[in-house]
DNA sequence: TCGCATCATGACCCGTCGGTCACCTTTTGA
DNA sequence: TCAAAAGGTGACCGACGGGTCATGATGCGA
């Protein structure tokens, strides 16, 4: 009546199930109201589930529901990241980095909430608390980098971008795509001077990243001269 | 006894400098636990006042104290910008955009606790709340965005950067401004492939911005040609 | 010196929520 | 069919912290 390996026993594979919804209603609770002010009682209710049982599931409590979720994001982005890069392994580089602007704008702009939540709480754990904790939220950002280093570098290798620190540009491109993905947020009631459509957004962010603003029109010492680019509609 | 106007009566003379205390201490606080964590208690242990004293001067209690605190920050950030304009307003773009980096890399830097909290309070407020605190850190933000935008706005006209949103454009270089403040802070301890100094930092950030990572050899319908960068340290 | 007004104070009140546990239901295996 | 194990539950507890207010201190004008 087991099946030792392979496919998890049925017991075992309603457990999985169990903790895998408790852990989708915290994400949308934790979205909704911050860390702080998500109640255990409300996700366990939007679980369908009594406050008690969370904790026949995570027996660290409300922080160890928070590391899980913090997994599980880091888990989505990374093999979102291989995916779209993989796909467009062959194409040039502009190219395959709009496509993942495309692709990573829509998982980033569902989540901004969950994202902005769980910023704040690496901040706030990232100091002055266990250093347990404080090193899992680092090992997980570490993940995300790494995954898109990775195709920064062969770019690089093949000269389509300069050489720079593969980490660092992939650092800075996660900022740009979600400081943009703020802003459309923010200016969802107000502002129209906006890319609207994921499509023009990741076109935007592509050119951003690549060409800059500048006119080039100066000379400045290294940078010997113009090429002018297209003004955008 | 009394000077009715232009310099204010002790009494309101003392009043505003107790105010000022006050929002300083919470400004201390709230940066080190956030806004959740901070207590009143340690508030008003930190300005050496009772907790029933804060109540004197913030009727509106521990909210009031924040919305206070974000304007203040937005005042300091606004009149840094202009400033930091005004005094370059006459040479070249990138020269006064790298000082505009490097002066405000070193606000935000040591800054960057306390913005974090008022970003995740933005957030949090910002949605499914009063709408009048909201509204509120609505108009703060456009406060300095507009700040920003009028220098970028010059700068076009003048042909030195190419035309396109400049208050999108201050969303960005504000963006990526504090992409790479957090970036510094996270990998203070471990990683080393990072700008240190804060103008190596707002060399980095100008060449980002105006010229792009690009190697431009591949030849885009509208961005014809090359003109490449120099490989920073 | 006296009375009044202003102001500082912290003990206290009270709502909230993370976490516990005694009890009940369901499943299992004989 | 039944007992034992496993699992689910929510009433309850205790800590915590925002907000209040009775009390006392201070200053000021008469």
């Amino acid at each position: 009546m087991e099946q030792p390996s392979e496919s998890l026993s049925r017991r075992e594979r309603e457990r999985k199930a169990r903790r895998a919804e408790m852990l989708a209603a915290a994400q949308e609770v934790f979205a909704e109201k911050g860390y702080n002010n998500a109640t255990l009682e409300e996700v366990a209710a939007r679980a369908e589930f009594g406050k008690g049982t969370l904790y026949n599931y995570f027996p660290g409590g409300k922080q160890e529901i928070l590391l899980a979720i913090v997994e599980h994001f880091h888990d989505e982005l990374c093999s979102l990241i291989t995916r779209t890069f993989d796909a467009n392994g062959s194409v040039d580089f502009r190219t395959s980095l709009t496509s993942f602007f495309e692709d990573t704008f829509a998982f980033f702009l569902e989540r901004s909430e969950l994202f902005l939540t769980l910023l704040q709480e690496a901040h706030r754990i990232g100091l002055s608390d266990d250093p347990e904790p404080r090193q899992f939220f680092g090992e997980q950002r570490e993940r995300a980098i790494r995954a898109l280093a990775i195709p920064l570098e062969e770019a690089m290798h093949r000269g389509e971008i300069r050489r720079s620190s593969p980490r660092l540009l992939a650092h800075m491109i996660l900022v740009n795509l979600n400081g943009a993905q703020m802003k459309a947020c923010m200016s969802r009631d107000t502002a129209t001077d906006f890319p609207s459509s994921a499509s023009s957004m990741a076109q935007f962010l592509t050119a951003l990243m690549l060409d800059g603003v500048g006119h080039r029109t100066h000379d400045t010492p290294s940078r010997p001269s113009p090429g002018r680019m297209a003004v955008s509609s």
